[in-house]
DNA sequence: GAAACGTGGTG
DNA sequence: TCACCAAGTTT
């Protein structure tokens, strides 16, 4: 049925696919599963110049995921966001002794690892001949099916449908290219696109699935409070889902609290922050918050926001030292 | 099943 | 400038 499209489909793989990615050309489950979590909402370029190779470095195993602090593996996932992967790592790392299990319903087991993530690891790191279904085989199966809706459970029967199971490996990797390189979400360049002669949706691919209702992110406003006190700063790690185990100062309602040393805007996935940074010199007692010196508070991990308010911090320090002529440090 | 969950890149 | 997107999972 699909005969000549799964042989054009892997022509174009051997021609234009991406076989130099890393995760792509290990054999360690372990690597394949952590590029898989590190990809999650997140691009290719991001985790490769910034994120992969340092955490391997620094957890060369996934028992040494294992045997590690939670601190330690989050300050590795600094900066990559969505830090509950971070602590759904950490956490599977320990469920399941440091040893990976080799299919899909044991993966699933763990935790961070869904059905996809599931497939993806059985399917790349133990050749599995099973569909994967991500972000772009969503994409891809959406506009060749001319599929208006959104159903996961229909969709993971289209994937099993169109999947190549006499070459199951270079499929779904050529899938993953072609979906990434070929069927983007915006500009799609269907006049080389493998699958242009049996594609439903060519006409339209902008059609298929039908685009979400857009919604404007809401706007919260908060005061950044830094309480000094001699020459320590007040932060306390978040117990919450949000940012969770990562450091923080003080977050109130906005208002003044001392010295005004700036203001922050930051991007979240489901709103945005507006907050003034204050400087505190008051009396502050709180048994959630611990003391830092300056130097001590990069060793932490802690969100963008936060980072951005160390960095007027210093700047604020560096000003001042410029204006009473102390130039010392 | 909808909402929560980070950050950086892009048009 | 700003909405939208990028290899999803959990609640």
């Amino acid at each position: 049925m699909y005969k000549e499209v799964h042989k054009s489909l892997l022509d174009w793989y051997d021609k234009n696919g991406r076989h130099e990615l890393p995760w792509r050309l290990t054999n360690d489950p372990y690597k394949v599963y952590v590029s898989e979590i590190m990809l999650q909402q997140t691009q290719v370029k991001t985790v490769l110049e910034r994120f992969y190779f340092p955490f391997l470095e620094r957890f060369p195993t996934l028992m040494d995921v294992a045997t590690s602090e939670l601190d330690d593996v989050l300050k590795k996932w600094e900066g990559l966001g969505y830090y509950t992967r971070a602590k759904n790592l950490h956490n599977a790392a320990r469920q399941c002794g440091g040893i990976l299990p080799n299919n899909v319903h044991d993966l699933m087991q763990l935790s961070g690892i869904g059905r996809s993530s599931a497939h993806a690891i059985a399917a790349f790191a133990y050749r599995e001949p099973l569909p994967i279904l991500d972000a772009n085989v969503k994409r891809i199966l959406h506009r060749y099916y001319a599929l208006i809706k959104r159903d996961e459970k229909k969709l993971w029967e289209y994937a099993y449908a169109l999947f190549d199971t006499n070459h199951p490996f270079e499929y779904n990797q050529a899938m993953m290219d072609v979906g990434a390189t070929v069927c983007l979400a915006k500009n799609p360049l269907c006049t080389v696109c493998p699958f242009e002669s049996w594609c439903a949706g060519k006409p339209s691919p902008l059609s298929y699935p039908e685009s979400k209702p857009k919604t404007q992110k809401p706007v919260r406003h908060h005061a950044i409070i830094i309480h000094q006190r001699e020459n320590r700063f007040a932060l306390r790690q978040r117990r919450k889902r949000f940012l969770h185990a990562l450091w923080g100062f003080d977050q109130q309602e906005p208002k003044p609290y001392g010295e005004f040393l700036g203001h922050i805007t930051q991007h979240y996935s489901h709103f945005t922050l507006e907050a003034d940074l204050y400087l505190s010199h008051e009396r502050f007692e709180d048994e959630e918050f611990e003391w830092f010196e300056i130097d001590e508070i990069e060793k932490l991990s802690l969100s963008r926001a936060d980072h951005k308010a160390v960095a007027l911090l210093r700047y604020n320090h560096k000003k001042r030292e410029e204006h009473t002529g102390d130039s010392k440090s």
